[in-house]
DNA sequence: TCAACGTATTGATGACCGTCGATACAGACT
DNA sequence: AGTCTGTATCGACGGTCATCAATACGTTGA
């Protein structure tokens, strides 16, 4: 329980090394992790996927309901859960809602992945 | 409900335009939300962390358990999605099970965020 | 064969999440 | 004023997830 690693293909006695620190800090690991739980739901990717790929560089909410197949309320909240991510910005004009990508969060995350 | 999108800063009368189709496949974002699920656990994130940043390249799961600070069965639990996602391989050597990262996928998925 | 140890699985529990209908809110037009 | 329309919120349902104690599995060594 408290000696060091073995070498790759030797099967020797002793096993679990004292504990050592871990790199990513317990406050990053649950930022890091919000920002993937916002990820890990396709219909949240298939958002992203329309709003980055906008040729006017914004979605108006409007039109992210029929592609997407899902309820309005449900659109909505996916929308509002890539905000609060910070993967996307919004701005009301008038009555509509235009949707823009912040690709510069998007490689900030991938970063992180080494 | 049939019009073109408007320009950024006009408030017009007519917004949402037709369903255009998405650029991300239904079955990409849900092997892509596959992954990212698997991401958006911070204990799964500092394991990955403790894994890849081995000297040795590789971890014994004993050595795993106590920083993490869980049980032994949810330690073992999140071991398996990460590696059902593929974002780490696992090697048995006697007793001992040992972990590697696996760079070239999280580099494959970093790439997919742009 | 038996005991000891590292790991994986099972079962249960509490919390969280995606979804939708109904509803509330906020501009725009008459 | 009122009405229409786009968007957000609420409430509820069903499903999934993280967690642990208990247990089963597999390997080592006596």
């Amino acid at each position: 329980m408290t000696s060091k690693n073995v070498k790759a293909n030797a099967v020797s006695k002793v096993c679990c090394g004292t504990a050592r620190d871990i790199p990513l800090s317990e406050r990053d690991a649950d930022e890091l992790a919000a920002v993937f739980s916002a990820l890990s739901d396709p219909v949240r990717l298939r958002l992203l996927s329309i709003i980055s790929s906008a040729a006017e560089g914004e979605v108006c909410a409007c039109d992210l309901v029929t592609p997407i197949g899902k309820s309005q309320p449900t659109v909505s909240h996916h929308l509002k859960i890539l905000f609060e991510a910070g993967l996307v910005d919004r701005e009301k004009r008038g009555v509509w809602v235009w949707y823009r990508a912040l690709p510069e969060r998007m490689s900030a995350v991938a970063a992180r992945l080494r």
